[in-house]
DNA sequence: TTGCATCCGAGTATGGGACTCGGATTAGGG
DNA sequence: CCCTAATCCGAGTCCCATACTCGGATGCAA
């Protein structure tokens, strides 16, 4: 999962589509204004957006863009997917060969860069545009990490999920 | 939280220091020549982590690098804040104004990417290098998002690309 | 037809990241 | 003593991905 500027100004368009147009269509020129993007950019950004499903468009005067599905049955990760698709994690994987170089066992790191990536899109899975909409974002996860901090001494970490 | 090659390489390193060295200072070349890395750019990465307080440098022949504190007892997070010290997540904060443009309430995804830099630390501060070490990375946090999903619509499609 | 809007392929460039270089220090072994 | 192995340090270079732009084509309503 890729994290730049492109996914955030995506998000922040979508919220304001979400927000601003109450089914009639949004254009880009408002949302530029609002929120300060310039304009061929997030032609840019829409097109993305429109092949990955996200967005219906309407041309001609006083046409815009649209979401397809409710603001709450879009995901957040469904946005930085539509636009920024590659991933290539580590320096394994980079597609084609499975990676880690040809030794198999070399990169013990390997496994902590994949769970990473999917904490990431867990989390970016669990909200929604309308979570964002609503300032419903804190607390989402509203869980401390652990119960396997630091012991003091040994301690039998089993690791297991429940 | 910054995530770049720097900091997979200085995991790297300090897995292959945690395994390999016995107490005994490790030297650069031999990391090196291990984790495929070249020898200046190590001591870059070495350089940063040493004033981190990571990892104490014995000089003369014979000499190394070792850790200061088991292996045990460091996080992940704390490598990756040694050697990629600035954050500046959204275009909010870029450290002397508080940011968000002037308007108090522009910008909405705010919280959505400090929340999200959260979860990020927190899950490289639950893991630490000796976790690593033994391949006790995957499940660490074994559990699935929360029951606040949509009850039953539409819940087609479960969190992507791994 | 005119003007507003989406559509599209290509193109530029600048910044930050990875990576390098030359030399200075420190220490052990002949 | 040198000599060599190693850490130290401040620069400096290069390159590529990413943000961002341009010119024009297409569709639609008044």
């Amino acid at each position: 999962m890729k994290l730049g500027a492109r996914g955030r100004y995506a998000v922040m368009a979508m919220v304001d589509l979400a927000s601003e147009g109450g089914g009639a269509p949004v254009s880009l020129s408002e949302i530029a204004g609002r929120q300060e993007i310039s304009l061929p950019y997030l032609e840019q950004l829409f097109r993305k957006l429109r092949q990955g499903g996200l967005v219906g468009s309407v041309r001609g005067p006083g046409g815009g863009y649209v979401l397809v599905r409710a603001a709450d049955e879009i995901r957040i990760a469904d946005i930085i997917f539509a636009v920024d698709e590659p991933v290539r994690a580590t320096r394994c994987a980079p597609g084609s060969g499975s990676g880690c170089k040809s030794d198999s066992s070399r990169c013990l790191t390997h496994d902590l860069w994949a769970e990473l990536g999917n904490q990431i899109c867990l989390f970016l899975s669990a909200v929604t545009l309308a979570d964002v909409c609503d300032r419903r974002v804190l607390g989402i996860s509203g869980f401390a990490y652990p119960p396997r901090r630091r012991p003091d001494a040994a301690e039998t970490r089993g690791a297991g999920a429940p």
